[in-house]
DNA sequence: CAATAATGTCAATAATACTGACATATTTGG
DNA sequence: CCAAATATGTCAGTATTATTGACATTATTG
């Protein structure tokens, strides 16, 4: 069978594509500039924002898992991670089953700045979710499903995100 | 009046909001992923990426408006623009009417590297877009125009992306 | 008890970005 | 016409985030 017009059947144009990139890229960056200028004061970086957010979103997360989901090197979340322990952000405890396993936890103060953080990007969310309409939201959130890597998908499904319709 | 029921009013929870926070976050390393592994190879970076689409989609666009539409520093593109143009990948040419511009052309290895970051990016959000559906890329285009920076519209605009509905 | 796993740390390197300072060439406003 | 502003480029210094590789510690497991 030739592939015509099925109902999913679009007639994409590279120009149409082009704009969907293009707006990736500019929306990122709005989406960030908000936390980003809170977290300047704080001198810590977006890689501080990420891991503050999924350590709230996942309490007693442990440290394999964070890096599960942040998808960097160890090496590199410690220096974040050690940081946020020093300023008093994040606790660290160590596993009752697996004593080997540390989970991490938001301190008072990690949650008070992380509800800064959040205050601000949901309100940028919130807005553009109001101004854009409940369908338009729908399809918000389903082309960017489709647009996570694959290999990316149980960490989404662990956050709660499967798909519920 | 109070605010109630309007078509407008959306019922949103944070965490519904919170899960389109982590979908940008999932879907923007997904969107990125593909061109990263190319750029690597030639030892460029996301930077180089940026540099070479905007050069193309606007034709001997001049140093201040790649800036502008990037928002970096001229530092920061200039070490870029160098490398580029070292690697024969970039022209830059002095402006006919004000000698003091110079205008940025991709060089024919230029245009064949885009083409290949651009094939694959482009890959992605078609089958993102296929997947989700017609007016899920309604919805999807909608809402990031939202998310974008009141002061970037203007170079959302320049580049052909004004609402036609 | 040896192998594996979870974590932490040190060192070296790279890409990206910033601020500040300064230079050159060109255009423009008064 | 000349001073001011503009467009570009460059040098130096610093910061953040990330990498790879090597190694150590502690705890669990086969």
């Amino acid at each position: 069978m030739d592939r015509n017009q099925t109902s999913e059947m679009l007639f994409l144009t590279d120009e149409q594509l082009l704009q969907g990139i293009e707006l990736m890229f500019f929306a990122y960056k709005g989406f960030t500039s908000d936390p980003d200028r809170i977290l300047e004061d704080y001198g810590y970086g977006r890689a501080h924002h990420r891991a503050i957010h999924f350590i709230h979103r996942s309490h007693a997360i442990t440290v394999n898992g964070l890096l599960a989901i942040l998808g960097v090197t160890k090496q590199s979340l410690n220096r974040v991670l050690r940081q946020l322990i020093d300023d008093g952000m994040v606790e660290s405890r160590v596993g009752t089953i697996d004593k080997r396993q540390r989970h991490l936890h938001l301190t008072e103060a990690g949650q008070e700045f992380e509800k800064q953080l959040s205050d601000v990007q949901r309100e940028r969310v919130r807005e553009a979710y109001k101004a854009a309409g409940h369908s338009a939201v729908q399809g918000f959130r389903t082309v960017l499903e489709h647009m996570v890597d694959p290999e990316m998908r149980p960490q989404l499904e662990k956050l709660g995100m499967e798909r519920r319709e």
